[in-house]
DNA sequence: TATGAATGAGCATTCATTCAT
DNA sequence: AATGAATGAATGCTCATTCAT
C-alpha cells in the first residue's frame, strides 16, 4: 500500500507545517493559508489530506505530542538523571517551537473532547516514564531510598510544565541553564 | 439628569463578564455577543467602557491576575504552609474558571507585548510573595534551614502552574485534594 | 416669541459649527459627534433643534449657500469689477472652509432633491447677480458693449465653481493671488 | 486546472462596476454590496482584486480619470475647436455617470494624500492637452493670435468642471446642446 | 491530485437615534 | 432643555470551505 504510505507522510509533513505556523502566529491567529504557505501548496491542497482546519491543528498537537514523547523515550537512556528529565524542556529553538504549540492547547484542551483525551494519554505515558527513570535511579543509588515516588513523578510533570510554560512565555529570562539548574535544584531535593 | 455610570466598576464588570465567557466558551470561540449576554448588555453597549474586544479580552486576563494575586496576598497570612500555597490553585468552580482563562492566556502571551509584560509583572510578584511565605516558614522552623529558597520559590511557581494546567485539562482526574496532596508532598521533601 | 428666536439663533450657530466639522472630516467622515464637540454639547442635544443628522447637515450647506450670496451680494457695490467676481472665491480661511463644504455637495446634490433645488435656487440668483454687475460694467463702459452677457454671465459662474473646485483641493498650488489673477484675466478677455 | 482570471482586467471591470454603483448610490451611501451585485459576484469576491472597500473607491476615481483622459487625447485630433474641448463634458449618459463620479470626489480629495496627488497629476496633464489644442488653434490662426494662453487653459479646465458641476447636479436643465453652446460662446470671446 | 477563484456565513465595530433621568 | 448611556441596525472585512477546471 505504498499509496497509503505517502498519504500518512504527506499528512505528517503538513502536521509540521502547522506546528510551525502555530508557533509563528499563534492558535488563534493562524490561517489555513500560512500552514498552505509553509507547506509550500495551496489551501484547497491541504484538504486533500484533511477534512477541516481542526483536524490539521489537531495533527499539530498529536504531532508535538509525539515528539515530546520520543524525547520523553530517549532519555530512559541518559546517563545523568537531570539530562533526562531536562531533556523535554524548550531548551533550543526547535523544542521553543513545539512548547509553544503545546502550551496553546492548554487553553483549549478543556474544551475538546478529543483533546481532553489526547493530552490525558499523553500525561499518562510521561508519568510512566518519568517514574521508570525515577525507579532506576533509585535503584542506582542516586536518589534517596524513601521516596513518595508517585508524588514525585507528578511534581516532575508538573514542575515540566511550570518551567516549559514561563520558559515560552519568557524565553529571554529563561535561557537552556536557567531552565536545567531549576530541574537540577528539585533533583538535589531528592538526592541524600 | 441621565443615568451616571461609575466607569471603572463598570469595566471591572464587564472584565469579570468575559472572564466567565472565556471559561465557557474558550479564548479562540468566545464572541463580544457571549460577554454581552452574560454582562445583560448589547455589544454596542460594550463598546463604551473598551475600545475593542481585544482590551476586553486583555481586563480579563489582568482581572484574573488580580484575583490570583489577591489570594496570594491572602496566603501570606494562612497558618499552615501548605494551605497558603494550595490557596491559589483551582480548587473550587471560581478557580476552576479563573484558571480556565489563565491557562488560555498561555498560549497567546508569546505574541502580545502588554501580555507578555503582564505575566511577567504577575511572575515577578508571585515569585516574591511565595519567597516570602517561605522565609518565614523557615524562621519558624517549619522547613529545613540549608534549602535554596530562591530556587524553591521557582519552583513552587512552577509546580503550581503544573498543578493547574492539569486540574483545568483534566478537572476530573484533579480534585481539590488530590491537588492539595501534591503540594503537600512537595512541601513534605522541605522539611526535616 | 423670544423663545423661537433663541431656537433659530441656537440652530444657526448649530449650523455653523456642522460647516467647521464637515470642513475638518469631510462630509462622509463628519460624526454627530464631531458637531457637538465643536458645539461644546452632546449629540443628544443636537436633537432638540434638528430631527436628524441630514438636517444638520443640510442646515450647514444652506448656511454655506446664505454666506456666498452675501458675498455675491455685497459684491454688486464693489468699485472693481475683477474684485466683486473674487469676492466669492476661497481666498481666506472661512471662505476655503465654506468652499470645503459646498464642494463636498456637489456629489450629493444629485441624490437629493432638496438638495437639488437649494441648488437650483442658488445658482438662479447668482447668475442674476452675475447679470447685474456685468450689466452695470458694460453701462459704465468697462466692458465690450457687443458681449452675449446671458452667456458671460453663465460662463462666469461656471469658472467661479471650476476655480473654487481647483483651490479647494489643492490649496497650495491655487492661492489668492492667483485665483484673483485666473479671473482678472478672463475679464480682460472682456474688455475693449 | 482552475479558472484563470487575469487581475488587472478583473480588477479594472470591478472599478467600472464601482463608478456604476457610485453614480448611482453616491459616494457616501454606496455599500460594497451594490458594487457585487452589478459585478455580479460576493463582496468577498472583490476582495481578491482589493484590499479594501477603499482601495475600490479609489480605482472607481482613477477608472473615470483615465477615461476623462482619453476622451482629452482623442480631443486633440478633433477638426472642431468647440468640438474637442465640449468632448469630455457629460453630453450622454456614460459621461454624465462619470462625472458624477468625478464631482463626488471633489468633496474628499482634499482629505485624501492619494487623491489629491492624483488629481493633481490629472489637471496638469489636463491642462496641458488643453494648450496644446489651443496652441495648435491659434497657429491655424481659428484663434487671435495675443491670447494669455497659459491664462486661457486654465481657464478651459475650470470653465469645464463649472459646467460639469451644474450639469451633473441639474442634468435637467443642462442638456448637451446647450453645455455646447456655452463652451462655444467661450470660444467665440477667443476669435477675432 | 492540484489549483485558486468564489463563496457566504460569521463577526467586530460604528454611529445615528432613543430615552430615562 | 440637557445629558449621556444604551441601543441595534448597518456594514466592512475575514477566512474556512467548496468546486469547476
Amino acid at each position: 500500500m505504498p499509496k497509503i504510505v505517502d498519504h500518512d507522510a504527506r499528512r505528517e509533513a503538513i502536521a509540521e507545517c502547522a506546528v510551525r505556523a502555530v508557533a509563528e502566529y499563534g492558535l488563534d491567529r493562524v490561517k489555513l493559508e500560512h500552514v498552505a504557505e509553509i507547506a509550500g501548496c495551496t489551501t484547497g491542497s491541504l484538504m486533500h489530506f484533511f477534512p477541516n482546519k481542526r483536524a490539521i491543528l489537531e495533527a499539530a498537537l498529536q504531532h508535538v505530542a509525539t515528539r515530546l514523547a520520543e524525547r520523553y523515550g530517549a532519555a530512559r537512556d541518559a546517563a545523568d538523571l537531570v539530562d533526562a528529565l531536562a531533556s523535554v524542556l524548550p531548551l533550543d529553538a526547535t523544542r521553543q517551537r513545539e512548547w509553544r504549540v503545546w502550551v496553546s492547547y492548554f487553553g483549549i484542551a478543556g474544551f475538546q473532547t478529543r483533546l481532553r483525551e489526547a493530552h490525558h494519554d499523553f500525561y499518562e505515558q510521561n508519568r510512566a516514564w518519568v517514574l521508570d527513570i525515577l525507579e532506576d535511579a533509585v535503584e542506582r543509588g542516586e536518589l534517596r531510598p524513601d521516596l513518595p515516588l508517585q508524588d514525585v513523578a507528578d511534581q516532575i510533570v508538573g514542575l515540566t510544565d511550570g518551567i516549559g510554560v514561563r520558559a515560552t512565555m519568557d524565553p529571554d529570562a529563561w535561557g537552556a541553564s536557567q531552565q536545567r539548574a531549576l530541574m537540577a535544584s528539585f533533583v538535589g531535593l531528592l538526592r541524600a
